[in-house]
RNA sequence: GGAGAGAUGGCAGAGUGGUCGAAUGCGGCGGUCUUGAAAACCGUUGAUCUUCACGGAUCCGGGGGUUCGAAUCCCUCUCUCUCCGCCA
């Protein structure tokens, strides 16, 4: 969420920048600015009648233990009028901060400087790409066919205990879930990131604080008798850890990671793309977390991309790194970077992560603040995250483009974790 | 699931209608002393909105009510703890 006051003293500058995101923002900033002048306006009236209010209110206790009760009771007459019109006024704040608050939520993040501009994915930069792209031959299989042959994953199985996109790791494909999260943990660890275990299941307020709540609701899984959802990832725990906090700023940065599944509804995901473990519903992913100061948060983004492209470059995985464009740009981000991994049997990028410097919009949302050293003043802090990494992918990846006529060849980082380094 | 208790500043904990943004202790910060540190002593120490500033307003779990006046009384919701039951 932006800064009201930003918003009111910089409104040519907020709506010129959202139009790389593709969002309009005039009618609302313009409606921001008339309401939040009312509010304010509002507030002062009803300060100075609370004012004289409590003023009041005083004398008249001090009456009556002077035991002057004609006096007393004089002056209270007085208060009558004046309680009505703090009422009053007290109601339309309320409505009108209400109507702020609407309004505010609705606007996204302003994108950083090098976001290019852009609608679609096809617009996204494309600043770097390595790793050799696999020849396979032939008798290249899919990920899928591969999982059914080896009886690694059985989503028909996951469809008669739950439905589409529920799969069912066996043996060797559980052993390498369970390899590649402890690989990616021990590697977080090693970079400094501390391991938290966080719930499944969040409340409002969690998904309010980064971003999911509200109007994106659709999105997670929700336990309505409880009124509580199913992650969609470990970011919204692990930061809103960190909701209405004050950190020291000698704590900075703040590095979590954390494993966890995760659980998308992907409502409106259709069609072509959904084959296998392209996209499902429930999946395992490693995340980093990261709170900093305001003025480190880019440099911070860059060591985060950087900790994710070792994990790709030790998987032996043919990568890219993508900066998104505006237009592909999340709600509440002000720079990602995506990385692809290359599938060489489907033939197409997977998107395996997304790495995002979200400045202090999910900070103004949690009240996540860190005490200034200088001014001894709370200040907003710095938010970030990233995939490292999504768990399903990586595996479809790793299947298609390791397979060989002797089997699939597991890369040597992982043989320690899972204990067997081709799977036949 | 049943019964009871409770929610106050970073923490512990007092306050049960006015002088309470809130005693006291711990912690934090600054200082005195010290070669340095510890101890001791002194001082200081919440957040938000608003104002150029002085100042003003709000906040004692959330919401509503009673009252001239609410941390304190009433209603309601949420959460936490204890005991019993069930249980990985």
């Amino acid at each position: 969420m932006l800064n009201l006051r930003f918003i009111q003293d910089n409104p040519e500058l907020v709506i010129e920048k959202l139009k790389k995101k593709n969002f309009d923002a005039t009618e609302i900033v313009s409606q921001i600015s008339d309401l939040y002048k009312k509010k304010n306006e509002i507030q002062s009236q009803a300060d100075q009648f609370k004012s004289e209010m409590n003023k009041l209110s005083k004398e008249i206790g001090q009456l009556f233990r002077e035991g002057k009760q004609e006096e007393a009771n004089n002056a209270k007459a007085r208060t009558s009028e004046l309680k009505e019109n703090i009422k009053k006024l007290d109601d339309d704040f309320a409505k009108i901060d209400e109507q702020v608050f609407d309004l505010q939520v609705q606007l996204p993040n302003i994108p950083a400087e090098i976001v290019p501009a852009g609608k679609t994915p096809e617009d996204n930069l494309n600043i770097k790409q390595e790793g050799e792209i696999p020849e396979l031959g032939e008798n290249k299989l899919p990920h899928w066919e591969l999982a059914a042959k080896y009886d690694l994953i059985d989503f028909e199985l996951g469809v008669k205990l739950t439905g589409a996109g529920f799969p069912v790791y066996k043996g060797k494909g559980s052993r390498l879930q369970r390899a590649l999260i402890n690989f990616f943990l021990n590697e977080a660890e090693k970079a400094g990131y501390l391991e938290i275990q966080p719930p499944l299941m969040v409340n409002e307020d969690s998904g309010f604080g980064t971003g999911q709540l509200p109007d994106k609701e659709g999105q997670m899984y929700h336990v309505t008798e409880d009124n509580l959802y199913l992650i969609p990832t470990a970011e919204v725990p692990v930061t809103n850890l960190y909701r209405d906090v004050i950190v020291d700023a000698k704590d900075l940065p703040i590095k979590n990671t954390a494993y966890s599944a995760c659980f998308r509804r992907e409502a409106g995901s259709y069609g072509k793309d959904v084959r296998g473990l392209n996209r499902l519903h429930q999946f395992d992913k490693v995340e980093v977390v990261q709170v900093v100061k305001p003025e480190t948060s880019y440099e911070v983004l860059d060591e985060m991309v950087a900790h994710v492209e070792g994990l790709v470059q030790k998987l032996g995985l043919p990568y890219r790194i993508l900066r998104l464009c505006g237009g592909d740009m999340s709600f509440t981000s002000a720079l990602t970077y995506d990385f692809e991994v290359y599938s060489a049997a489907q033939e197409k990028w997977l998107e395996v992560s997304s790495v995002s410097n979200f400045e202090s919009f999910q900070a103004n949302r949690l009240k996540l603040r860190y005490r200034d050293e200088q001014t001894k003043k709370p200040a907003i802090a710095h938010t970030l995250n990233g995939s490292a990494l999504a768990l399903p992918r990586i595996l479809a990846a790793l299947l298609e483009n390791n397979q060989t006529a002797e089997g699939i060849k597991i890369p040597e980082v992982l043989v320690p974790f899972c204990g067997f380094d081709v799977i036949k």
